[in-house]
DNA sequence: GTCATCTGATTGTCTGACAATTTGAAACGA
DNA sequence: TCGTTTCAAATTGTCAGACAATCAGATGAC
């Protein structure tokens, strides 16, 4: 989650991309509007056009401009829907890693559903596979984070909807260096990796019944208790004020 | 969703950066590898440099790799988990649309549940705002499709956690063309706005009253039933068999 | 053995050129 | 006048070569 990278001086095509991105997100270029040339940029910025290219192409590989040869580049219909990033400048201030975990934490929560749902025979063995090796790791006194991630990929395998299993992938290499904590020496003498191993094992259980709600209350469990082993508050009900329903009519 | 766009004789840095992300995919480079330099790449791939450049820019953006002047380009930790796409050419080969719709149906469900527990007065108020702008395009026969995004976002805004919000824009945008057949003319005077409208304000009135489990599955009815106005079946349960449970004890 | 220095390698940037394509206007014919 | 063809300018795509900035390993001094 947390990374010490040494600072670089910034690349000219990183700010100048960034420069560019700002103009679509303040809407001072609506999509469709054409972009200035490559030249015009070129000598607004100072730079050569070598720069601006990469940094443009930055911007099509984040779907933020398309462009056409001959023609110019143009802001795109759909300007930085093309991809989901979880470190995004203005998003990554403030309590940033319980907004990622609570994301993992909603999805999590309907995949373990679907997967109740829709798992094959095939699908529970291959979560057996990772359970079992994290029950060895468990008496051996081995590395069982690895295998913490396989249980979760093959939870989202079970879905067979391979797009859920692309982003509980996604949302869960975020946290692939914080499941460490769990396993190593210490947290299997003070009993983290057992409580989690018995959580894994009631998620499982309710996916082999086939019980979805089981599954979702089992995952639940799981991430809460996840959550705290990492030391990130989930702070559930804020305790809403009781306001009253439909101000209009239909 | 679909799009007709004429097809383009793919660029040479788009090609290249295809087949360098494969290296990637395919473990062929692993992470923290080298890659081969530029110039390298440029003679293998019978390119000039310009293009290696502009193709590792787009890997960069991606996050597959990291570059360091005087040392040369690796493929990061976690490659390929810097952003999340609906579009891999792996994934959008079946079922896409339907794939598509199911993820965004499970962030949404669990984003109603927490807008319950969390709206303030304000979030209320700009719940509000869109659903009267829907009753009136109900009446005046005006456009709604807009509003119905609106709806949705704020919805999302209601969670305090501005990564959910991004995640439902995200998801919601690639719905945003399908949405028009809901409130165009023929969607009205078939009842589809209509229906819609109601499930919006059952939303609403569940979120209003801090209930999140009512919150949930209002949000669910509505999105079964955008589905079926989509002509996307989600066919929930595929009717599990029953499998024991545990085969292996803790 | 340790440290400073040097040297080659590699990425970052610049410049200029040409190819491929698009766009709009001009020229032309009906 | 309208439609078509042709052409030329503009723009992105690609190439080649050069130099600057930086890094990693080798070299050498102490």
């Amino acid at each position: 989650m947390l990374s010490d990278a040494i600072v670089r001086p910034p690349r000219l095509a990183e700010t100048l991309s960034r420069s560019l991105i700002g103009w679509v997100r303040e809407g001072r270029l609506a999509p469709g509007d054409q972009f200035p040339t490559e030249k015009q940029l070129a000598d607004q910025f100072a730079v050569s056009r070598a720069v601006v290219r990469e940094a443009i192409a930055r911007l099509k590989a984040d779907g933020y401009v398309e462009t056409r040869q001959g023609a110019g580049a143009f802001v795109s219909r759909q300007a930085g829907y093309g991809s989901f990033r979880l470190h995004e400048d203005a998003v990554s201030a403030t309590c940033h890693a319980r907004n990622v975990f609570e994301l993992r934490y909603v999805v999590e929560l309907g995949c373990a559903e679907l997967a109740a749902k829709r798992r094959t025979a095939a699908d529970l063995m291959a979560l057996q596979l990772p359970l079992a090796r994290m029950n060895d790791a468990l008496r051996s006194g081995l590395q069982g984070a690895a295998d913490d991630d396989a249980f979760h990929r093959a939870v989202a395998a079970a879905t067979h909807n391979p797009l859920v299993e692309r982003f509980v992938e996604f949302m869960g290499a975020q946290f692939s260096a914080s499941r460490v904590p769990t396993w190593n020496e210490h947290g299997r003498s003070n009993g983290r990796a057992c409580d989690a191993q018995r959580e894994h094992e009631a998620i499982y259980a309710a996916i082999a019944a086939g019980d979805a709600q089981a599954a979702r209350e089992a995952a639940e469990r799981h991430l809460r208790e996840g959550a705290k082993r990492l030391g990130i508050a989930l702070e559930e009900s804020a305790g809403v004020s009781p306001i009253p329903a439909q101000p209009e009519q239909g």
